[in-house]
Formats: C-alpha cells, structure tokens, sequence
DNA sequence: CCCCTGCTCGTACGCTGTACCGTGCAGCGT
DNA sequence: ACGCTGCACGGTACAGCGTACGAGCAGGGG
C-alpha cells in the first residue's frame, strides 16, 4: 500500500484533472476575484466552491489548506505587475518602479493583508523585487546594501496600501480630526496643532508621494557617494 | 420602554461591577496577555473568559464586540510605550523615538497585526504620536509637513515590525536564500546575485537600524532647510 | 418584605476549516 | 469487450468560532 507505486503512470493524473476544466490556476484566480470583490474575510472555502460550481472538498484536491490556497491567490495578483525597466536617473527609475508597486497594491488592496500574515515567498512576487534591485545595482550600490535600500522601499509601499489604506474621504478625514481635537490639549498639544495635517496624513496618493520623495532624497545621496567611490578608485 | 429613563441611578451600575472584581481594563489586560503568549489566533471570546473564570457571554457586558476588545488589548498595549523626550539634535531625539517604539513592537508584536485590520483611534497610541509631533515641530517643521514625516516614520517602523518580525534565524535566512537560490537565473540576474543580501534584510535590528538612518538623512537635510528658511526671514 | 433592575451566563444558531470516507467514472490490462 | 483499479469528487461530520436571546439570580430602594 506504502509502496511508491502510485506512480506507475503519470499522465494518469493530469488526464483526470484535464476531464474537469477546473486547474490551479482557475480556482486561484476565481479566489482572487472574489478577494479583490468582496474582501479577505469574505472569502470561505464554502464560497468559493460555489461560485465555481464544485463540492467544497474539491478545493482540497488542490491545495492542501486554506493557506495555500491564499498564497496561490497572492501569486496569482503579482502576476498583474506591469513595469518595463525605463531609462532616466535613479530617482526616476525607482519612482516609476514605486508607482507600479503602488497601482499594483490598489488594484489588488488583499495583497498587503495577506502579506501581512505570512511571508509568501513566491515567483511571482519576486518579479517586483527584480526591478528594483536591478535598478539599485546598475547605480552602483553593493549588492547587500541594494538589498536594504529596496527592503526600506518595500516596507514603506506595502505599509502604505495596509495603513494608509482609506483614501482621505471628507467623511473619514473629519472622523479621524474629530478624534485629534477631542484629545486633551494641555497632554497633546504638538498633536492638536497638526491635527489638520496628521488627519490629511493618513492616506491619499500626496502622502505615498511625499514618503517617495523623502526617501529617494536619501537614497540618491548614498548612490553619489557609491559611484564617487567607484570612480575614484 | 424606550425612554431614556435606564440611567435613573448611575451608581447602581458601578457598584454591581464591583461586586465582581471585573473591570473592563482586567479583561483587556488579560486579553493581551493572552495575545502576546500564543498570538492573535488563539484569542477566543471563549478562550478569554475560561482564563478569566468567568462565563463567555460576562464579556459582552463590557465590550460591545470582540473589535471593541481588540482595540482595548491595542490600548492597553500602548500604555507600555515609555519615552521621555531627550535632549540632542533632531535625529539623536528622533532616534531614540523611534528606537521606543520598535521596543514596544518587539514586546507586544499584536500592535502592528491588529493595527493592520483597524485604524484603532484611541488616546493611548496617540501619545506616541505626540512625542514625535513635538520633535519634529520644535525642529521646525510647519504642522502639515511634521504630520507627513511622522506618517513615513510609523509606516516604517510598525511595517517593520510586520513584515521583517522573524529575526535572521539561522534556519529562516538558509529558507528565503534558497527560495532565492532556486529562482532561474537569467530571469532573475539581480536578485540571485545580491541574494545573500536579500535574506539578511528581511529582518533583524541591522535593517531597522539602516532604514532609519537612511530616512533621518532626509528628514534632517529638510529640517535645515525650514531652519534656514525661517531664520532669515 | 417585595419588587425591580441589573449583571451573569447556558443554550443555540449560523458560520468556519478540514478529516474521513463512500461513490462513480475513466483508463488500462487481459 | 470486460472487469479491475486508482483517483477525483463531494456529502457528512466535528470542533471551534462570534454572538443573539433570555432565564436566573442577587442586591438595593420603596
């Protein structure tokens, strides 16, 4: 029974699969439609085989466990990255490769939660990481300090689609303001005096602009000492 | 029935709650006890009230709902932050900051994961918020940009805490470089070379450390220039 | 003393992920 | 052509979840 019989005939296998329309593919992708449509939690392995019209235990025909599922779901969104390595200064190659992470993470917002729950180490993924290290390196960094410049980068884009998430509606800006002024002002006074600006702050496209521009200041200050080094030895 | 007579004698209310020795703040510190033992998962309104011997259904006298609960844990949490602001330049004070903050991650690491499902607006977490406002403010910073700098910094710091948790194990870097390592090649040039690098920023003090000197860089080349600017006006 | 008001919490409902296992069919060997 | 066999499929079941409902009960006010 233990034996490594099973395998006597390979095609076995993907004959049957191919019987049913249904791949790994298929079902990754209908659970990210249903992910980008209706939210993380909304996704049930009840659900989603309905929607495709399977019994539920099927899914687990094909992935073992919920989680992989979700990963394989992850995988499946990387693969709407689109970014063609462009020509132009450091600052504006790694702006334009922030601004497809950037529209990626919108179009795909389950991205940065699941990212946040585990690690997904995955192909697909990747790809992103690709860019810009390519970017980093052709402008003369280290291949280490490459790493832990695109590291700060990642954090600070995947970190602003997770916190930054709710685009500043008037309604929400104000929720957030109101919650700033009811604050005590004699024990928060630096906060109350921003109050306007930390409640603009926490979202909207200005704010991940301003992040970007910050942080590419420094990053183009250490790339000049890079190639000055490299030139001059 | 639906006169606002119920609040006839408020203390009534109090002092049944002192008959037990319950208070609200009990459960959430027990909450986040349980949290920060065995993680987000295994908080259960069921787990919760056997730990507090108390029936399950006792806890929905105090939280409206297990959101509400997890907001208190968050508060709660908060109330370890401890920073008194220090002397020294703009980054040695907004070191130390943020070296406070990534310490009360480190301790209570459910911040940043609960953080990342709800905005959680509560006093408590606003005067990390404050310690930094006053820095940057007493710098030079108008109110708007202070608010924006210090949204670049959380973002850091608590994504840091998130997405780079795993210290460097051993064991946990040999897994990210050898996915890295199984990539193929000459899709992935960049990445493979500098794959070394890669699994040593995904975690770990160096990178926070590295991150944070890198965005002080441009925090502290723009205070100069609003010092500047102010002084010769 | 009795009633009334409030906290407490047992029970129950609808949901979750998934282990187990019976069913039926497609393909191969004879 | 026929029977066997291996496997995809999916119904049922179980443990656990958040929480609505309402019964029970104790303590204080009339």
């Amino acid at each position: 029974m233990l034996r490594a019989m099973s395998k006597v005939n390979p095609s076995r296998e993907a004959a049957a699969r191919e019987r049913r329309g249904l791949a790994r593919d298929d079902i990754a992708r209908a659970a990210l439609d249903l992910l980008d449509e209706e939210g993380v939690d909304a996704l049930s392995m009840r659900r989603l085989a309905e929607r495709l019209g399977v019994g539920t235990m099927t899914l687990y025909g094909y992935f073992r466990s919920k989680d992989e599922l979700l990963d394989a779901a992850v995988s499946e969104a990387a693969e709407d990255f689109v970014f063609t390595l462009p020509d132009g200064s450091l600052r504006e190659r790694l702006r334009a490769h922030q601004q497809a992470a950037r529209r990626l993470l919108a179009r795909h917002p389950v991205i940065a939660q699941l990212r946040a729950r585990q690690p997904v180490v995955q192909p697909a993924m990747f790809r992103i990481t690709e860019g810009a290290m390519q970017i980093l390196l052709e402008a003369g960094f280290p291949p280490d300090e490459a790493a832990r410049v695109f590291r700060v980068l990642f954090v600070q884009v995947v970190g602003d689609a997770l916190f930054n998430r709710d685009e500043p509606t008037a309604e929400s800006r104000r929720r957030v303001r109101g919650a700033l002024l009811s604050l005590p002002e004699d024990e928060f006074p630096a906060v109350t005096r921003a109050a306007e600006g930390i409640a603009a702050s926490t979202g909207g496209p200005e704010q991940f602009d301003y992040a970007m521009e910050l942080i590419l200041d420094a990053v183009e200050a250490r790339a000049a000492r890079h190639s000055a080094a490299s030139s001059h030895q």
